[in-house]
DNA sequence: CTGAAGCTGTGATTCGCCTCACAGGGTCGT
DNA sequence: ACGACCCTGTGAGGCGAATCACAGCTTCAG
């Protein structure tokens, strides 16, 4: 599929500068990491990196959703993390000596992004205190993030899945609201998410609405309705 | 309790240089870091830094073993991560812009440790890409351990505990095997490491015993035996 | 129209772990 | 020596989620 010409015109340091990890950086070395870039356009549910891919590149996400995943040996999925609009990911490829994947990246919602090329990225984060520190803040916060999902894993079924759908309600736009609205996904993708069966997810996203904590919305997404009660069990912040 | 002025003697550049985040700095700029640095010495299960807490400083682990844990609203204790002899902690307190504390460490074992003033290490941060990369690439690092983490929390008690053995034997001495010996750890704080109830890590740990997988060592600590059995689960590696 | 395929809801059953309860054996202070 | 305390092992019961099974619904291709 060609690349949509409407989200991949017009591509410049503008857009780099809005995002956290190239902020810091000069208009001419942003230059210089657009140069070669390559939009990429994809339906929902379509690999964008395989695990042990070594394939270098850095993606930037300019709309849609995105989970970061890998099995284990009995072919269980675990989702690492999701990423939305403004983010990155295939830097810590670039970071591993030996370049490989660690993880596989997959759409969940159609996605535009553009692909970096390692190359210059590489050779910046070894002159330029401002984007390896950058770097190094960007995985601090992934750190955190992952924290808090590790926090959640110990919790019951209701827990797992509200803080699930805090997480894409708040990556599905820059600045989004946890009461902001979560793109339509098959309950496959949201227990997957949760780290549930599909059937507890439905039994418990059943529970939730009753309890007028979820709504659905007319494009067939979810929307939170209660940020207090959100904010009462850890969930916001 | 006064420092063992033994373990606080003679430190200087070569300790530093030991150290992966510290090992590509020149001499000169080792010798900053080490400006005004502290030991400490910690029997087991002492807090070394608590969550909120505005102290800054970088923690070099000299021997021993900590964990890094925090609690959720109910209370409920998570390991984040276990620390071994030659490992550092407390620099994501600096990257943080409000200097805080995102988790509390606690001592396993005695430990021996030095304190490192932050300023130093922050200034050394913004002007030396050798630094800050090698921080990043310590994150990376970091974030993969989490990622496994986050995977074991998939299975089932076996997988856990003996997830959780492998982690300590790894850690307990530089370079360490999977089958090299488990200090003397309390059924609790193993049960807590591997998020399980106590009892459940004692049944565990005594069917893992009769097959043959774990046995006691004579200092009352633990061995893994089977590191075949290891690989084919996928814990090693 | 019709059948295939995917999604959702729901019951019934099973299984694993948590919880509660308790007993025996160390260690320590007094 | 004695109790207080913590550690370990083990039994019994209950709960929550996975699993199995299926029915109604939509979508879509032929």
């Amino acid at each position: 599929m060609p690349p949509n010409p409407a989200s991949s015109a017009a591509l410049g340091p503008a857009d780099l500068a809005r995002i956290e990890l190239f902020a810091a950086l000069e208009v001419e070395q942003q230059q210089r990491l657009l140069e070669n870039h390559r939009p990429l356009s994809l339906a929902a549910d379509q690999t964008v990196v395989l695990e042990q891919d070594e394939s270098q590149g850095i993606f930037l996400l300019r709309s849609g959703l995105v989970k970061v995943r890998c099995f284990d040996l009995q072919g269980e999925e675990t989702v690492l993390a999701v990423l939305g609009p403004g983010e990155v990911c295939g830097e810590m490829a670039v970071l591993n000596p030996q370049g490989l994947r660690t993880a596989d990246v997959v759409t969940l919602t159609p996605c535009s992004l553009v692909i970096l090329r390692a190359g210059p990225f590489a050779g910046l984060l070894h002159s330029e205190p401002r984007l390896s520190l950058a770097l190094a803040q960007l995985q601090a916060k992934r750190l955190q993030t992952l924290n808090r999902r590790l926090r959640l894993r110990a919790g019951d079924a209701n827990l797992r899945l509200l803080a699930t759908l805090v997480e894409l309600a708040t990556r599905s736009a820059v600045n989004a609201a946890a009461t902001d609205p979560i793109p339509p996904l098959p309950q496959r993708e949201l227990a997957c998410l949760a780290g549930l069966a599909r059937e507890t997810a439905s039994r418990t996203l059943a529970n939730l609405r009753r309890r007028g904590l979820v709504a659905d919305t007319p494009e067939g997404g979810l929307r939170l309705l209660n940020a207090e009660d959100l904010r009462r069990r850890g969930l916001l912040g």
